[in-house]
RNA sequence: GGGAGUUUAGCUCAGCUGGUUCAGAGCAUCUGCCUUACAAGCAGAGGGUCACUGGUUCGAACCCAGUAACUCCCACCA
């Protein structure tokens, strides 16, 4: 036997890998099992791999792997998302760094760069999901610009409109800068940033000059002393202002009712409105009205019919309108603005201040409310069906505390602005006509038909007249099908694929975009299968830094997680995630965690180290009948305990009770119990039920380690040529045996026992090698002769027996009611052992006084459970045998 | 501003129905062991005002109220 003492999983994982995939494992098609099913959160197709992914798709991997062994037929869809506005970003850099502009090469050359980037790089993550053991039936794998799921996406885009649920319109819209494209509002990301308060002086137009400015063409600069003091944080944006506001109830402001003012600078007039909107304890008092640029601001134009003056490009630049600083960024306008303002006095001060600035999630630019036309989609009706089948409990939320901001989202939602000015994605399939209509159909040819039935006053009519918009569709939209859309569901809504796999199991996702795309997904399932997509839904935790700080690549906290695979095994890095990670909690990773799991890995690896050395020898009798026994209720009692937190969804406390089983149990007590002498073989009976264990032991730890258990599956030595197929991934999970509660409770005192003897070495500084006599005047009930091989094996005790007095010239320690000696060549200690006595005699009393007050309170007597009060009793009944004891053993000690 | 969550050993976290096993696990620390499966290991030990203050109860880490600190989500205060 030459086998490494540390397990060596990087041949394990590619050898098992492959075998697994060559043999479709992995593989699901409808058949009569019951099926199991989860579609994967499609990572981006430009995303690499990070620690967030790692935890998400190994709980899956798990629940996968265990509806696998558990008979289900287990169908696991993997896929990517192609992310428009993040690839669309990659390949605009990337074609930037060729010399070429988007624009320039027009949309069908753009598209080609981006379909070939997407094939070179993207899918690298799916790669990566492999190294990590996922089980995902490869052979699924989607991608959410195929040409399946774009089907998809128009034929509900069509189904929605035709609805009257989705609409196109100018609206105050989230403009992302830099992308040049608006995002939804979930898109948004609030950042607190520390600001600038400017303090700006806005003239008042005296009634006379009022006169003089209306019949004059130029702008005056006016003439009295009168303005107003307006504090804002975008000075740049004055040349927009298109009204001053003040609240109506303003006593400092009563003389200003009705009159105007001048913009500094550009010397525009604009009138001062009256609205209790303004809080009168903010600033000054005075808001400066800017319609084009906030949204408040727009919707206080709206209420007092205000003009709306744009001042901004698409890309953030000032315009025109402006007047001045035309073509300066708005941020460097904002620097350039404040000199101007001093120079022409109209700047009051400069304070500091902290407010709350959006930024676009993909590109992280500060978002600019902008009016623009958009497409976007009613979801009040869809949220109904959406929301109830989570109040009802149709879908669990695990934990379930995101039930309430759950709830609050759908009772508020808004409408979703689903167009974004990019090319990357699926093109909205509506069609307009020279005049400005447009219908709205999936191909030129139907919307070419619909458009001669308009009631269009456009004559001779062609189809190449028809012009596509331009836009495409938000990433989410086809997301937001994924479920359906990867069985096929739109295409053939009826094939087999879908009527078996749907609505799915369980969802495994990050909080962070559960309305994003879970909820969105539950209002889909609803409106185009009529049922919910799946039944749970996973939250997991942010993983963080030991300092916690979420992880992220421009902080650089964030370990690539193929190094740490490399270093510390697939299997360590899966359980070494999973082991404090409870749902909705978020993980504070540290790479210790991924030690301890190769630890765990090599621990197992060691136990088969042992049992693979040892030689049976037929003619030996079993005399390991009590440890075996033991085992086997204590398997079924972890095995109870696994089931049970896996459905509460408890992994972390499955994969605990599991390691337990293996490291304490196991390894440590079961393995130590039966272990042969060095040299000597073992009988045939031991040594089969142990092979045996070992094996409902691989079973159970496979769907959190994969790769090892297999790697031991397969070992002929043990468990013999395995037939075709005989796999660990396929295996049958064990099924809870009897358990035999009064052995168990005995062998836990009984290891108290060994404890008794390894302190009493310790103390007296004796070698385990040395072995020692023990002397047991048993009064429970514990039969002491079933359990003596394992006493002496374990606790190296080479003559045990049991004795009806005290002995005096030994060591003593007390279990349950009964007394053990262990004597010793040496004298024994007398004061020591008397210091020892007093000392637990102590404890027993006071022990004994809470209970006695417990038992002495009637209203305890009265009230409590009778199995309480039982407890109670019992306790004190063997506090006083236990103190009887102690006090003869003193006597004992003096004599 | 609204809502949710967290607070238990030095660190990361369990503690599920209030009551044996309730104050736990792993890591870290300390002590002794290179004992023939494993030093990535074995045998032990120390370490706690269960955030704070009240309340309910025969009984509270657990239920209730309040306080504090931290975290997250939502929200338009210029």
């Amino acid at each position: 036997m030459t086998i490494s003492t540390k397990y060596q999983p990087k041949e394990a994982e590619d050898k098992w890998y492959s075998y697994w995939m060559e043999h479709k494992f992995f593989r699901s098609v409808p058949d009569e099992r019951e099926p199991y099913t989860i579609v994967i959160p499609p990572p981006n197709v430009t995303g690499v791999l990070h620690m967030g992914h790692m935890l998400n798709n190994t709980i899956q991997d798990v629940l996968i792997r265990r509806a696998r062994m558990k008979g289900k037929n287990a169908c696991w869809v993997p896929g990517t998302d192609h992310a428009s506005i993040a690839t669309e970003a990659r390949v605009v850099a990337m074609l930037k760094e060729k010399g070429i502009n988007k624009n320039d090469i027009g949309r069908e050359a753009y598209m080609e760069y981006a379909w070939e980037w997407r094939h070179k790089y993207g899918g690298i993550i799916l790669e990566q999901l492999k190294k990590l053991g996922a089980s995902c039936d490869w052979d699924r794998t989607r991608f959410t610009m195929d040409e399946d799921m774009s089907e998809a996406v128009y034929d509900t885009f069509i189904h929605l409109y035709k609805k009257g649920w989705i609409y196109r319109g100018v609206r105050m819209v989230n403009w992302d800068p830099q992308g040049k494209t608006a995002v939804s509002d979930e898109e948004v990301i609030r950042k607190e940033v520390n600001q600038k308060l400017y303090y700006i002086r806005y003239q008042v137009v005296t009634s006379e000059f009022l006169v003089v400015s209306k019949n004059s063409n130029t702008h005056h600069s006016p003439l009295n002393t009168d303005y107003l003091i307006i504090a804002t944080t975008r000075p740049e944006t004055i040349m927009a202002d298109t009204a001053i506001c003040i609240n109506p109830n303003d006593e400092r402001y009563k003389h200003l009712h009705g009159k105007k003012a001048f913009i500094p600078l550009i010397n525009k007039e604009i009138p001062i409105i009256l609205d209790d909107y303004v809080d009168m304890e903010f600033g000054t008092g005075c808001l400066k009205v800017t319609p084009a640029h906030d949204l408040n601001d727009y919707e206080l134009g709206l209420k007092h019919n205000l003009p709306v003056v744009d001042i901004l490009n698409d890309d953030g630049t000032l315009n025109e309108k402006a007047q001045i600083l035309v073509g300066e960024d708005r941020f460097a306008a904002r620097k350039k603005i404040v000199p101007l303002l001093e120079e022409a006095g109209a700047l009051e001060k400069i304070e500091d201040y902290k407010s709350q600035i959006g930024f676009s999630e993909r590109t992280d630019a500060v978002i600019e409310p902008k009016l623009s036309m958009q497409w976007f989609c009613d979801m009040n009706e869809m949220a109904k069906p959406a929301l109830d089948s989570v109040l009802k409990g149709d879908i669990k939320f695990i934990p379930d505390k995101f039930i309430n901001t759950y709830r609050y989202w759908m009772e508020n939602v808004e409408d979703w602005c689903i167009s974004r000015q990019l090319w990357w994605g699926q093109q909205i399939p509506a069609w307009y006509l020279p005049d400005g209509q447009y219908v709205v159909a999936k191909t030129r040819e139907e919307a070419f038909c619909q458009a001669k039935s308009l009631k269009s006053q456009i004559s001779n009519l062609k189809s190449e007249d028809l012009t596509q918009d331009e836009d495409v569709l938000d990433t989410w939209f086809s997301s937001w099908l994924w479920p359906i859309s990867v069985f096929d569901g739109f295409k053939d809504p009826n094939n087999e694929d879908i009527n078996y796999y749907y609505p799915t199991n369980d969802l495994v996702t990050a909080p962070e975009i559960l309305f994003f795309w879970v909820a969105r997904m539950i209002m889909a399932g609803h409106e185009f299968r009529g049922q919910a997509p799946f039944r749970n839904v996973y939250l997991t935790g942010i993983v963080r830094d030991k300092i916690g700080r979420k992880m992220s690549k421009s902080l650089g906290n964030s370990p690539d997680p193929l190094d740490l695979i490399d270093k510390y095994g697939a299997d360590g890095v899966r359980i070494g995630m999973l082991r404090s990670s409870p749902a909705g909690n978020d993980l504070m990773f540290d790479e210790e965690h991924c030690v301890w799991g190769r630890n765990f890995a090599n621990k197992i690896w060691n136990a088969f180290r042992l049992v693979k050395g040892w030689q049976v020898d037929d003619a030996l009798p079993n005399t390991n009948e009590t440890a075996i026994e033991w085992f086997a209720s204590r398997f079924s009692e972890a095995l109870a305990e696994i089931e049970s937190n896996f459905s509460q969804y408890r992994v972390s406390e499955a994969l605990m009770s599991t390691y337990k089983l293996v490291w304490d149990d196991f390894c440590a007590w079961y393995l130590e119990m039966i272990k042969p002498d060095y040299q000597k073989p073992i009988d045939r009976e031991t040594y089969d039920t142990t092979v045996a264990f070992f094996e409902d032991i691989l079973t159970i730890l496979h769907p959190f380690m994969p790769f090892i258990t297999e790697e031991l599956w397969h070992d002929e030595e043990i468990f013999g040529k395995r037939a075709d197929l005989d796999c660990c991934i396929v295996a049958k999970m064990p099924e809870i045996g009897a358990i035999d509660t009064q052995l168990l409770k005995q062998t836990e005192l009984v290891k108290e026992v060994i404890a008794g003897v390894r302190n009493i070495r310790q103390e007296k500084q004796l070698s385990p090698k040395e072995p020692l006599e023990l002397r047991i005047k048993a009064n429970s009930s514990i039969d002491y002769k079933q359990f003596k091989g394992i006493i002496a094996r374990t606790a190296n005790i080479s003559d045990l027996q049991l004795v009806s007095e005290k002995l005096n010239d030994a060591t003593s320690f007390r279990v349950a009611n009964d007394e053990l000696y262990v004597p010793l060549a040496i004298n024994v200690d007398k004061d020591a052992e008397k210091e020892r006595l007093e000392k637990e005699k102590e404890y027993l009393l006071g022990f004994l006084r809470s209970v006695e007050a417990k038992l002495g309170n009637e209203r305890f007597v009265a009230n409590a459970k009778p199995e309480v009060v039982e407890m109670e009793q019992k306790k004190k009944a063997d506090a006083l045998s236990k103190l009887q004891i102690i006090d003869h053993s003193l006597a004992g000690l003096a004599g």
